[in-house]
RNA sequence: GGGCCCGUAGCUCAGUUGGUUAGAGCGCCUGCUUGACACGCAGGAGGUCACAGAUUCGAGUUCUGUCGGGCCCACCA
């Protein structure tokens, strides 16, 4: 049986991914108290397809999981998807727009059905891209957040913060988007520096004639929501206006001067106008003050009736509206050009208006001191362990969490209102109310912050609030792989609400990647059209190339540029391996060998022991790099394991004298090293290699081996005569093919049909000791002499002044007095090593030169 | 205003506890259609590790500052 001559991963890759689930291998019993492995997916919302991003969360998370599983823990990985409210929300009402429909005139019941009807498209979608690209996943316990269990465990957190005091209703100052239709947390706003004006204003003061205070303000529009001007109590230009008002203009309503620690003296003219309904600082103030509250805006950002003679207009007509008759009236002193930043929606980028308004909260201080004690206990640990000092200071800053959204798609809040104003929060859907017992009660409208379930998914999947085999078996989660764009919105949330259900971190670790960006660093984003589609990507240079390509670019939370020459070095790595498989198996069909995974091998040649020696080393350091979560350097040692020492060397050696053991042995153990980065090549290559009945993910993981000092060391002899030889060659610009003679003088123990064979040369050996272990002299046309000698004479320049460099070191008597005994030790060997290479070189130039 | 990250070969980036000659991939140059592989083989050129100080016997690696780039947080009217 021969391999195809062409490596096509697309025509394997769907079946084994197919095979791996129908096998069930990836499906885990529980198994209470044994040693486990447990990991949730960052669940992917359920507004379309798979990007780039995904696929490398999904690579990094796959090449632990697997490696776990390979390593004989009880893995998990836990697969699903995330109801992601506002966006999903948002993406179904585009769809109507085209239809020329929109929510309100479905209603409400009619808009969830169609929501509904596109999560499964969605999910469909994504299940399929998962699949495609061999996430290890138990699909057997694949949840939703808005699935029964899910939304069973929301109920239950959110009574349970009720009743401790930890969830309340109020009406505070919110960010909303007049375009969703909702209130969003601070989170969902990003700020966006924008070149603006301040506005300064005249407010006549009442009972002096000719004295006015000057406000200057950027949203001049809310003036007419004004029920105080605010000045510093130490402010001494304005102390005699106690008790004072002034007459707000356009309004004509007469508005007191308030004195508060707020007003900064410094800033223009040291007064403040007050606008409690509209302003976040105002509203504290308002209530400081006990100030009327005048809505002047509306949830549409249209002014209200309220704002008298500019009722009905938008914010931004109120806003030149009211310049022109402030400035018709003279009242306006001056327009400055000033530089601010304004809150826009993160949805839709609509500038977000404060409003005040009646929501629910979750008054989060306790839970984030508790997430601040776990992180500085140690319970949860960052990879890269810097975000420590985010994670603290967002902690620490912390403000109470806006929790419930004026949408249709999401988890309604278990709250019910009677007749009689009264809330009953309950588990279970109420008859009556539990204050009066009225039995006319009306659940709350409003759906919950999609974050809040997301918040609770590591143990919401696993059962919580029932304490199930699953809960008790995988809970805590080991490790969590997710973006550092969403530490705030989720790691954060998962972290309080965990420990406040749980009692426990939900995660012992945190691994925090970067993002995928474009050939340029640009972000990739629709709008940019730069984004990438996984599956077309895979189709083109395999699922294996791709994760290889992501893995090896993704250094410890760096982002990573993701270009095509990554991509075609990755798929020619991949290519590599399967030609090197194709060479193993034509040499054994020519050899009447049957493809077999040797039960045992016996190493006694030099390559033999050498590559197996190489074989325990990359083991050891792969094995270690994916502990410690450095996954490009796992990649990066299995890549120059298997194409230099395996290919280069190694089987070039092995052309020499083929026995099928060794060999066999150790590609096969290099396939299961390869395996958790590159499931899909490997797993055909380890069913070609003979009737196996197990998946190689199945396979134990290679462990680290004993280290073969004098085969190493042998082997490095060969391979310097080898390419001493053939530097020289292309030195001399000779012939790569010509058979040359030469003179070795040695007295290590030499594999000479090798350097023969590998160098093109007839050998002429002479057993003699001489420094740096060996020289070898070519015999070369007179003519083509010069090249070598000007190399020659080059590198012994070089070697002087490095061993000059050791010496000035080596006679330092502080760094001898301070140096360890190890690094003085490896420094005189070294500068031996190189004294012996020297003098090797100046007697290959004696020899040049005679 | 606070915090974080980055600045190493033409490009994209590695470089865990400080150790003598700083690496990879791609690109480039030279030679090879060698019976696994041109997605290949062999050889080569290319770096004052942003800059200035400090600590040290020794700094790409630690500290301080400067410059340049990116990101995050923040109730700067």
């Amino acid at each position: 049986m021969q391999l195809e001559k062409i490596y096509e991963p697309q025509r394997f890759e769907p079946h084994w991914a197919q095979w791996w689930i129908d096998s069930g291998i990836f499906k885990v019993e529980p198994r209470p108290g044994e040693k486990y492995f447990s990991l949730v997916i960052p669940p992917p919302n359920v507004t379309g397809s798979l990007h780039m991003g995904h696929m490398l969360d999904h690579t990094l998370i796959d090449i632990a999981v697997r490696w776990h599983r390979m390593r004989g823990d009880n893995t998990l990985w836990v697969p699903g998807t995330d109801h992601a409210g506002i966006a999903t929300q948002m993406v179904v009402e585009r769809q109507l727009a085209e239809k020329g429909e929109t929510r309100l005139q479905l209603g409400r019941e009619e808009f969830e059905k169609r929501v509904w009807a596109w999560k499964d498209i969605s999910h469909a979608r994504i299940t399929e891209q998962m699949k495609r690209l061999g996430s290890s996943c138990d699909w057997s316990r694949e949840r939703f957040t808005m699935d029964e269990g899910l939304s069973r465990a929301v109920r239950e957190a959110f009574v349970r913060l009720y009743e401790k005091g930890s969830i309340y209703r109020g009406e505070y100052m919110v960010n909303w988007c007049p375009r969703c239709q909702t209130a969003i947390s601070d989170l969902e706003t990003a700020h966006e520096d924008v070149q603006g004006n301040l506005w300064h204003i005249k407010y006549p003061v009442n009972g002096q004639p000719d004295r006015f205070l000057t406000v200057a303000t950027t949203r001049p529009e809310t003036m007419l929501g004004d029920t105080a001007v605010a000045v510093n109590p130490k402010d001494a230009r304005y102390t005699d206006l106690h008790g004072a008002t002034v007459r707000l203009p356009l309004m004509g309503r007469d508005i007191p001067v308030i004195f508060d620690d707020l007003a900064d003296p410094e800033f223009g003219t040291g007064v403040v106008k007050v606008t409690p309904s509209h302003d976040p600082n105002d509203f504290d103030m308002g209530k400081r003050h006990k100030l009327p509250f005048i809505k002047v805006i509306d949830e549409q950002a249209k002014m209200t009736q309220a704002a008298g003679p500019y009722a009905g207009l938008d914010r931004f007509d109120a806003r030149k509206a009211v310049v022109a008759e402030l400035e018709k009236q003279g009242l306006l002193v001056k327009i400055e050009p000033y530089a601010l930043s304004v809150a826009k929606c993160d949805r839709c980028r609509t500038i977000v208006e404060p409003l005040a308004s009646t929501q629910w909260f979750v008054k989060t201080k306790p839970l984030a001191d508790a997430a601040i004690a776990k992180v500085e206990a140690g319970e949860i640990e960052f990879i890269p362990a810097n975000w420590i000092n985010t994670w603290n200071q967002w902690m620490h800053n912390i403000r109470d969490w806006c929790i419930s959204r004026q949408l249709w798609w999401g988890h309604r809040i278990p709250a019910w209102y009677c007749d009689n104003g009264h809330i009953t929060v309950h588990r279970d859907d109420p008859s009556k109310c539990s204050t009066c017992g009225s039995d006319n009660l009306h659940q709350e409208t409003d759906v919950l912050d999609t974050w809040f379930s997301s918040g609770l998914w590591p143990f919401s999947t696993l059962g919580w609030p029932d304490q199930t085999p699953d809960f008790k078996s995988f809970y805590p989660t080991t490790l969590m792989v997710t973006g550092f764009d969403i530490l705030f919105f989720w790691v954060a949330r998962m972290a309080m609400l965990g420990i406040e259900m749980t009692g426990e971190a939900p995660f012992r670790q945190v691994h925090l990647h970067g993002l995928v960006r474009d050939p340029h660093g640009q972000k990739m984003s629709k709008t940019k059209g730069n984004v990438m589609d996984p599956l077309t990507i895979n189709d083109q240079f395999g699922t294996d190339a791709v994760r290889f390509a992501l893995v090896s670019g993704a250094a410890s939370g760096m982002d990573i540029s993701f270009t095509t020459e990554r991509l075609e070095a990755a798929r020619a790595f991949a290519t590599k391996i399967w030609n090197a498989a194709r060479f193993l198996f034509m040499r054994m069909e020519e050899a009447g060998v049957e493809p077999h995974i040797p039960a045992s091998c016996n190493p006694e040649t030099i390559e033999d022991r050498w590559i197996i020696s190489r074989l325990n080393s990359a083991a050891a350091t792969v094995n270690k790099a994916i502990e410690q979560h450095r996954y490009h350097e796992a990649a990066d040692t299995m890549y120059h394991f298997f194409w230099d020492d395996f290919c280069d060397w190694y089987i070039e050696l092995k052309k020499l004298r083929a026995d099928w053991d060794v060999i066999l042995t150790v590609f096969e153990k290099a396939l299961r090293l390869l395996h958790p980065v590159m499931p899909f090549i490997t797993e055909e290559l380890y069913q070609r290699m003979g009737p196996n009945t197990k998946s190689i993910a199945i396979s134990a993981f290679p462990d680290a081996g004993p280290i073969d000092a004098a085969a190493e060391r042998e082997m490095s002899l060969l391979q310097q005569i080898v390419l001493s030889a053939r530097q020289n060659r292309a030195d001399n610009k000779l012939d790569p093919k010509a058979q040359f003679k030469a003179k070795l003088v040695t007295s290590e123990p030499i594999y000479r049909a090798a350097i023969e064979k590998l160098a093109n040369l007839t050998l002429e050996i002479q057993n003699e000791t001489v420094p740096a272990g060996f020289t070898l002299t070519l015999e070369l046309p007179e003519a083509n002499s010069a090249a070598l000698k000007q190399r020659l004479e080059k590198e012994a320049l070089q070697l002087e002044k490095t061993i000059a460099n050791s010496d000035r070191q080596l006679s330092n008597e502080a760094f001898l007095a301070k140096a360890p005994e190890k690094v003085l030790n490896e420094m005189k060997e070294k500068r031996a090593a190189y004294q012996a290479q020297l003098e090797k070189i100046r007697k290959q130039l004696q020899e040049v030169n005679s």
